[in-house]
DNA sequence: CTACTTGCAAATGCTTTGCAGGAGA
DNA sequence: TCTCCTGCAAAGCATTTGCAAGTAG
């Protein structure tokens, strides 16, 4: 019997989250939850669609509705294009984003400790003045990504 | 003869963008331009359907594709809802947004000149990394606004 | 006159849903 | 068995587009 990995790991969390809201965690979710791992960077329906051709859309949308709802995947809007899906930051991790305004390529990238820390300031002190509770940020940077150059 | 206001320049200005890719500066679009300065904050077609009633959705959507590339109006993603459009940073000046993750409000927030540059500062030294050439950047803080709490 | 603008209606295209059969516990 | 999951086809909706008439220069 072999031990857990990182995945095995993963996936008993995303198991027992879908639980939590009475959901299986069936081959087609998992299929999903791969993908979204292996790729490293945000998917969209399309690149789903195109690497598990045998999971129709429907069911696409209807797996990632309910892995939103059980708190394991996070839709996010690149720039104005397609919708794409990346397991939600508390399971990999507080990041952002370099946005390819030409081919719409979404890469992951991690900023230090310490500058985060000045954003949540800086942000607290606005958000305050306008009596607006702040929950968490997004910092999202455009520009040609290296193959569009 | 009046003196221009800051309204009348940038009615000059928007005309000028426009004429110089053969558009011309008609009054769908200037009651367009005008809703976006007297909102202050990004619209959604919504918004424009419901302020101007006798514009036809498909011409303001055909505006709004004109103003754009005429490079006075920019679109926005605000959290994962409706698209919606501000008038481009070039004539406003850099800013950025609290979403209100419940009701969708959209409000305009100017963080301190020091602090955006850290934000490039920060930016560059990783997109160097990643050989991306970075063109702008946008930092949208998710929370709850004041009316929805 | 020539080119850009508009409205309406029809067409798109992504996303959601109704239903009926299948599968997990 | 009872509840959740799947697929397919149909429905929804925001957005785009074809066309023909209107208008700016």
């Amino acid at each position: 019997m072999p031990a857990h990995g990182m995945a095995d790991e993963l996936h008993d969390v995303v198991e027992h989250r879908l639980r939590r809201i009475d959901q299986r965690y069936t081959a087609g979710r998992r299929a999903i939850i791969d993908l979204l791992v292996s790729a490293e960077h945000p998917v969209s329906i399309a690149d789903i669609a195109e690497r598990l051709p045998s999971l129709p859309r429907s069911s696409a949308y209807r797996h990632l509705v309910d892995l939103q709802a059980a708190g394991v995947v996070r839709r996010i809007t690149a720039n104005d294009e397609f919708t794409r899906f990346e397991l939600d930051e508390n399971l990999t991790g507080h990041h952002h984003h370099l946005l390819c305004v030409n081919c719409g390529k979404v890469t992951d990238i991690t900023l230090p400790a310490g500058f985060e820390q000045d954003v949540d300031k800086a942000i607290s002190q606005l958000a305050d003045a306008e009596s607006f509770e702040p929950l968490s940020h997004r910092l999202d940077v455009l520009g040609v990504c290296a193959g569009c150059q």
